[in-house]
Parts: C-alpha cells; structure tokens; sequence
RNA sequence: GCGCCCUUAGCUCAGUUGGAUAGAGCAUCGGUUUUCUAAACCGAGGGUCGUAGGUUCGAAUCCUUCAGGGCGCGCCA
C-alpha cells in the first residue's frame, strides 16, 4: 500500500473523466505529475503538482487549473476535508479522519509487508569477491554490507536475488600466494628464514595457514615447490576463503553461491564465451595501441584477440590474450559473465570497490555483447572508507600486510553499528568511519538512535502488558491525532516511497536516513510528555487513546521493516 | 592526456525523472529531568548550493565552460 500512488491514480483518472470541463487536450501526458508530502510548514497530508504540469502543456494558467481541480475533487472523491491551492499552483490536501483510519488499518493490517513493492525478478548480485590471497580489509566491508542490504531490499520485494561471491582462485597472483605459503612452512619445519620479496604475501596469517598445512599433511616434506603445489593451491585457497566466509558471517553475511575461477578455466567456458563473440564480430584478432598513462615496461605491440568494446561504449578495445596467448583476467571474467547470462538473470549488478572503476565499462560492454542487450549489467562502485581514529586518519593499504583488516574492526565495533554506519551514506561519496563515534552511545550515533526509540517502544508496551501485534479498532467518531500524531503518520505514509527509490536506484543509504528521521519525530513526540502531562501516552497503567497506540504501532512496524533489511537487530531494553 | 565520482552551513553530509521560504547531525550559545527509559528533548545563530554562461513561468537538480579534490587508466588480478 503506497497513499501517493492511491491518490495520484483517483486524481489522474477523475482528470481524464473530466478533460472536456478543464479544456485540456494533452492528456497523454501524464508524466511528471506527483503526489507527495507537502513541505512541513504546510498542514496537510498529500500534495499534488497535476496543474502545473498539465498547465504548463496546455497552456492554461495553473491557478486557475488548479482551483478547477480542486471542486472536481471535492465533489467527486470524499476522501478530503479540505484542499488548498498554494504557490504556483499546487493542491494542497487533507484527508478525512475515515480515510485516515482507513489507511492506518490497511497498514496495521499488513504489517510484515508494509512498503513492499511488488516485484518478481530474478537478480543476481556479486559483491566482495575480494581475492583469497588474504583476510578481508575495511573497505571490502562497505561492498559486502551494501551487496547485502542491496539484496534483502530486492528480496523484500519479492524478488528472487543470488548473492554471489567470484573467487579469483587462478592465475600467477595464486601461484604467489601458495609461494609464500610454502616459504612459512619451510620457516617452521626446517627453520629457513622467510625473506619477503615482491609479489610475495608477508602477512601473519600465512604463517597460520602453514601451520594448518603441516597439520594435516604429516607426512609430506615439502621440499619441493612444483610437486606440493596442487596441495598447497588447495587448501591455502580452503583456509584463506574459510577467514573470509567467518569475516562475513560475523557481519551477518552468506553468499548464496561461490564462483571458481578455476573451474570457469577447466570448464572451457572462455573458449565458448569467445567463441560466441567471434562469430558476432566482437571479437578479432589484431592490434592496440600502448597505453596513455604510466609507462609499461612490458607492454609489446603482437597480435593477439580483442573484444572491440568500443561498440558498446567502451573507450578503447580490450585485450582478451596477454604476450603469451593466455588468456587476460578479462577474458575470463568475460566467461564468467556469459554463464551469469546463461543463467537467465533479468538483472545483473556487480559491487566493486573504488579502485575498479575503470574496469566498469569494459565488463558492461561485454554482457551487451554476450547477452545482445538482452541483460542489463549495473555496477555499482563503492568509494573508498576512511578510518579515523582518536581524530587521526588510519592508514589503509594492502601492502606489506599493514592494512586494517575487518577483523580488527570487528574486535571493537559491534555487526550493528558497522553495518549501520557503513550505510549512511550514499555509494559514490568517500565514507569517514569513526571508531569513536560508531562506539557512542548518544545521539551522536544514528545506530544507536534508532535502537533506542525501539527500545522505549518496547518498554511502552511491557508498562502496558500489550504485545506489538495486537489488534487496534480505531473509531471515526472519536478518532483525534494531535499535532505529534499527525507528524509522525505522515512520515509514515512515505516508507513506501523510502523502499521504492531505495530498491529502483539501488541506493540502500536513503533507509538509515530515513529510519533516524522517525525516531527524531517519536523521541520528540516522546519528550512532550515530560514538559506537559497531557501528551503523556499512559494514565493509571492504562493507554490514554488507541489512536496514539496505533500511531506507536506504525513507527514500532517501520522501524522493525528498515532494520530488519539493513540486518541490524533492534534491542528490547538498552 | 583520458574516464568515473565528488564540490550544498565552520565540519560531516541528505536533497537530481526541474517545483513552494534549500534540510539534518556535529560544533557554538542558551534552556528542559521528583519520568511512559534525559542513551532524550526544546530554542538561537550560521548558505552567492565550486565558477561563468545557457535552457524556462520556475534550476542545488538539465546543458556547456572553467576551477578544485578523490579513484583509476597494463598485454596485473
């Protein structure tokens, strides 16, 4: 149930009935017009643009559209008591107290979907699919959140959403790894110094994945690379994708389905997705140009297989071989999506960090090309987060190893407050993350905010000996919200909107924002009570009118919905 | 040189399918508690929406110019 979009359709269709009396010719065009909230200042529960829009395209004074309308309304819905014209031109409406009630029941009445919007597709996202080489950084932790959350929105509404996790468990960056496992397990075994070199991974928890190793493989020498390589490849990749996996269940995170590079190779499925593209014209044999930025040492002008992304707006072609004819870590991504597109999904997004950006139009170009524009595949890039601690910047860098891991942020802020923080803010703006602020306990942080009204909501109803489900009979006769009440219903009839561009745009931050909104309106609304005893809620143990029950109820249910998909837990006492 | 993102109050940021007097939090200053949880509330000051143009009844929002900041720009992964 959405109040905007119930009113825009009786207002637009009680317009088309009526075109002849407003001498209005272009009723094709009803794009733009809106129903919404009123700016606060304003009393009065909807607000409705529909004459200047429709003004503006017949050319009609809106004022004097608008007033047209107005009697129109008036006349032929009974739902207002009284509407406004106000500014350029719009409709400024209150609802009567049974359509109030009406709308308070249909809400009460679907409490576990209220803000759904019906949906059935079928999504696949990928998010993290940070490199097995080692544990997960703070700035995989914002992709994975927002991946996350991205997904439970999706699915909220109904959707069918995979969330999928591609292991780049190939190629030199793996040899290097199992290298610098095997280099430990000699440190351990037979006490030859580890001496780190570039391209080697120094990092304490190798030594622990050596250790392991060793454990369940007594009776191997590893005394020569080559021979353990396939077992140590193994279970390196095992014990490294296991921290991970326990980094993002400590976050509150499961993957539905992990993607081997590796099988992808054995699998053949670069030669097919090639294939594929040849026989279109994608792809061909030829020549590129060397790159504009930093000097490539190794950069060679040789013939070799390029998938001419330019045709789907790409800014150069890319190469699909390296020197020696393997295949580029494109190319293989290229087959990885061709099997995504296989898979049928109607929507494709990929979460990457910051440092990927430039990768986003080649892999788009290249599910054009595969799927013939058939599948759309939207990327989505994370910025970068930035830690602050005791007011100085945290250095960040995968480098030696030095890096913030997510489980130093996960030994010092609660899943709660990291997903919640990590949240509010949108995806495309740099994220400062302040251990200080995020361990807070006030109004500083939002997390803590929200719980708290909650909290108090809980504590309400255990005063009352009531439970958060039960049934509310509201009466038209008597039905009175004060100033407080309205507040906050009105707030209330926008959640829908909140799930609505939130799940269209992708953009889940627009949910934190929200939530701590309400909980400003229902702690204000709270405090009333202290300076003046009539906006007390309870008298001898007893709640004074079931409207402000029923009102409590909805902020309680929205906030319940929102937390629950941003995966953050709501306490009943603090 | 090129691409993507950003530029809104002292600070950190919401707000873009064009709409009403541009909003929050922090910080600053001043108030509120014998309580349904003060982990809260109320009030005040604070703005040329980076710059310069354009589009129109109307622009933070759309187009163009320029400037500043971030990320990236391999046949690495």
């Amino acid at each position: 149930m959405n109040i905007f979009e119930e009113y825009i359709n009786k207002i637009t269709a009680l317009i088309l009935e009526n075109q002849k009396l407003l001498k209005l010719d272009n009723l094709n065009k009803f794009k733009g017009i809106v129903v919404e909230s009123p700016p606060a200042e304003f009393d009065f529960d909807l607000s409705c643009n529909a004459s200047l829009v429709l003004g503006k395209i017949n050319k009609i004074n809106p004022k004097e559209l608008a007033n047209k309308i107005k009697n129109l309304i008036l006349k032929d819905l009974k739902d207002f008591k009284k509407i406004e014209i106000a500014g350029p031109g719009f409709l400024n409406l209150k609802l009567t107290n049974k359509s109030l009630i009406i709308n308070i029941d249909k809400i009460l009445e679907n409490r576990k979907t209220y803000g759904k919007k019906n949906s059935n597709n079928n999504y696949n996202i990928e998010f993290v699919s940070a490199n097995p080489t080692g544990p997960m950084h703070v700035g995989h932790c914002r992709g994975a959140i927002y991946g996350d959350v991205l997904a439970n929105l999706l699915k909220f509404n109904g959707n069918k959403v995979t969330k999928e996790y591609y292991i780049n468990d190939y190629g030199n960056q793996i040899k290097n790894f199992a290298k610098s496992v095997y280099l430990r397990i000699r440190e351990i075994k037979y006490n030859e110094k580890f001496i780190s070199k570039k391209d080697l991974y120094p990092g304490e928890y190798i030594i622990e994945i050596g250790k392991k190793i060793i454990d369940s493989n007594k009776n191997e020498k590893f005394d020569n690379f080559d021979e353990s390589f396939n077992l140590l490849k193994k279970e390196s990749l095992k014990h490294s994708m296991d921290l991970i996996k326990s980094d993002l269940k400590k976050l509150g995170i499961e993957h539905d389905n992990f993607f081997s590079e590796t099988e992808l190779i054995e699998n053949k499925l670069v030669e097919k997705a090639v294939n594929y593209l040849k026989k279109n014209n994608y792809v061909q044999e030829g020549y590129l140009e060397p790159p504009k930025g930093d000097r490539d040492e190794t950069w060679k002008k040789t013939k070799r297989l390029i998938f001419k992304s330019t045709l789907f707006g790409d800014d150069t072609d890319r190469a699909m071989q390296k020197n020696d004819g393997s295949w580029t870590y494109f190319a293989n991504d290229v087959g990885y999506h061709m099997d995504k597109v296989n898979r049928n999904y109607k929507y494709l997004i990929n979460v990457l960090g910051a440092d990927h950006t430039g990768y986003v139009k080649r892999i788009t170009a290249a599910v054009s090309a595969l799927s013939e524009n058939r599948v759309k595949l939207n990327c989505k890039v994370c910025q970068l987060v930035k830690l602050y601690k005791d007011a100085k910047p945290f250095k960040m860098s995968k480098r030696a190893g030095d890096f913030i891991s997510a489980q130093d942020l996960l030994n010092e802020v609660n899943k709660d407050s990291i997903r919640f923080m990590m949240l509010n803010r949108s995806n495309d703006v740099e994220l400062d993350f302040d251990f200080d602020k995020v361990l807070e306990k006030s109004k500083d942080n939002p997390v803590f905010y929200v719980q708290y009204s909650f909290a108090r909501i809980s504590s309400l109803f255990k005063t009352l000996n009531k439970d958060l489900n039960d049934k509310i009979n509201l009466d038209s006769k008597v039905f009175l919200l004060n100033e407080n009440e309205i507040k906050i219903l009105r707030k209330i009839f926008e959640w829908p909107k909140i799930i609505e561009t939130a799940s269209s745009k992708y953009e889940p931050h627009k949910i934190p924002y929200y939530l701590y909104e309400l909980a400003t309106l229902f702690h204000s609304y709270w405090s009333k009570g202290n300076e003046d005893k009539k906006f007390k809620f309870i008298e001898n143990g007893k709640i004074k009118k079931k409207e402000t029950l029923a009102i409590i109820v909805l902020v309680a249910t929205v906030i319940q919905r929102g937390m629950n998909i941003l995966g953050v837990s709501l306490p009943d006492k603090m």
